[in-house]
DNA sequence: CATGAATGAGGATTCATTCAT
DNA sequence: TATGAATGAATCCTCATTCAT
């Protein structure tokens, strides 16, 4: 009955999440939500942190090794690069709520030997941008993607694009900032040129 | 000497949260740091968070002035855009853990009356946003700015971007995530485009 | 264990409000005294406040309960007035500090939708003046009451005098000050009338 | 000018406690209400308690000679009796919250060296008892009134019937609770007796 | 006399964590 | 395994009082 008492309990944990901020969801309104006991959460949690840390991520190491199988994949380039990006904003979009209080919380943690919230997760994330740079890689490979900058800085800007479009988008419409918009702006840029362009969907 | 008071907490403040997050950081250690008596901190600010939030603009306002007045100058439109973005990466610099705080902490708007620092931030944010959307219309008018995307959105993603090279790229020699850098891949994009391609600092 | 914890809390607090005033006793000296922990304190108790009148009114309504079914007692109606009077005059006797601290800090009701302490008090004193109202109305209807007042004034009349008796005369011999003679006084007032005169305890 | 401010600093605190209690009501607002500076206060009351204190016992002074200056007068005693008691009533009307304050506040000085609040008022007090008392004397003397009680404690009940009128009957209606209703309920008892009765104020 | 900026002691309350059952 | 009653450390904020001007 194991596995069944933790899903709940970080189902739970991620929805009081998005209405809560992490100082204001009180591990009794969890247990309740979750109808557990309090003393539970820690038969499966060390911790409020540790909590909030898996419930977070919990999918999201499934959620790369896909997208490092599928890299390889013969699909064309530019497919396989949006479809990735699509993949990545799914899996993010309820979990916002839950990355904000690792992304905020979670730092500094050289004084306190306790978590290293912040440490875990960007030790997670790298399989995140190691799968997107490999995507780059095999366009860089193709000769689709410019060579002077390092695949790994380019998969971190296309991400941060990623960011932006769901974090700081929202109130535009939903057209406007598709993740195809995005990446087509990450491949071709803001400027225009004139003759060559053919964007949003080209070959 | 008031207003030296005031400095003198907000620049206490904006130091101990280099390296305390919000909720280890007690106003005992800031008035402590400060060399002000507990209460005085609450002659100049309402609150805590207050306290933050205002240290996280001091000066924020002053910049997104200076920002409006440059975007017309009659300086070339790319080195207008330079400028401004470095302008805004130094200014974010050290206030980075300020605005950690501002961008988690502040979720909770809609239930509680109090605060509502993130909508605070929102709101003066905008001046930035607009500044460089402002110059990127000038890019537009010029004909060197695609015009199938609004400037408000591309100015977002320009932000994300210096957002990545401080927050993510941290890691990287500093040649490989200039500011220059950013800006030449935010205009021209990660695509490959054989001729015409004259890369970083073209025209 | 609970009802317990529960009881020794509000005995602590009651003998500690004998000689500290409401804002000088402290809930870490209620907690020490009764030997609990201080949080255990809010698992029964809402408020400090909320304390203080627990504590005030543990046992008052069953006596008011008491009171009521003697009230139609066959006894004759003077005896009961009588043993009314002294039943109440031993309940609060140890009490008084604790409603001393309810009549003066229960004030701000209308403001505060909190506590509403006085009223909550308000509430609960009817059912004694009603009790020895309908004693009076007893009395009344034997011809030994005068009928040109209402009984529920008459009665908050004794009860003044009760109160007057234990909290003004206590400088007094006991002699002087004894529930009959304020019971005395009260049926026969503090005028002399002559031939007449067949008080309670007259010489 | 300094009387003035005086003044006018009790005015302020005597309104703010009608809606206020001890602890709510802050000496800035006094000040403020006052419009005089913090400081200021401090010129004229050593303390918080002081001001209280001063502005409840404000002409009380005054009041207890008039009272007893009359309380000789050639009147008749009951007229007499009955002119104390309104005065008394007056006098207290607009000071109640202040008075309630001492009541409850000031207790338990005996370890607190410093106000002594509670027993200040009590010394005071006795000039007003003895001033009832003194009337009642004389009615004794005429032989209206009963001599198996002390006069310093009748004294003490009248005025206990008193303050239940104004403190418990607020809610009935001013004919029913008159204060020549209470002289006449004091000096003729709630007994009935039929064919002698001539109370103070009788049909 | 008058002021009000500055102070800091003081306390109610919350909530993560434990542990006896 | 599971529970939830019990705990007490931890901290923001208030406000009476002081004192330099």
């Amino acid at each position: 009955m194991s596995p069944d008492k933790k899903q709940r309990i970080m189902k739970a944990a991620e929805q009081l999440f998005h209405t809560r901020r992490f100082h204001e969801t009180t591990l009794d309104e969890i247990a309740k939500a979750a109808d557990v006991g309090k003393g539970t959460i820690y038969l499966y949690f060390t911790d409020k942190e540790d909590l909030i840390f898996q419930a977070a991520v919990e999918g999201f190491d499934k959620m790369c090794l896909q997208l490092q199988e599928n890299a390889a994949q013969g699909e064309a380039f530019r497919e396989r690069l949006l479809r990735t990006c699509e993949n990545i904003s799914i899996f993010f979009r309820a979990r916002r709520p839950l990355f904000r209080i690792i992304l905020s919380e979670g730092d500094r943690d050289m004084e306190n030997g306790s978590g290293g919230l912040q440490r875990r997760w960007r030790e997670r994330r790298k399989n995140m941008s190691d799968a997107v740079a490999a995507i780059l890689s095999r366009g860089m490979a193709a000769g689709e993607i410019r060579t002077d900058v390092p695949t790994g800085i380019l998969a971190e800007y296309l991400l941060g694009m990623l960011r932006t479009r769901s974090w700081e988008l929202e109130d535009w419409p939903e057209a406007q900032r598709s993740v195809a918009g995005v990446v087509d702006l990450f491949l071709n840029g803001a400027g225009s040129r004139a003759p060559e362009r053919k964007p949003a969907k080209e070959t």
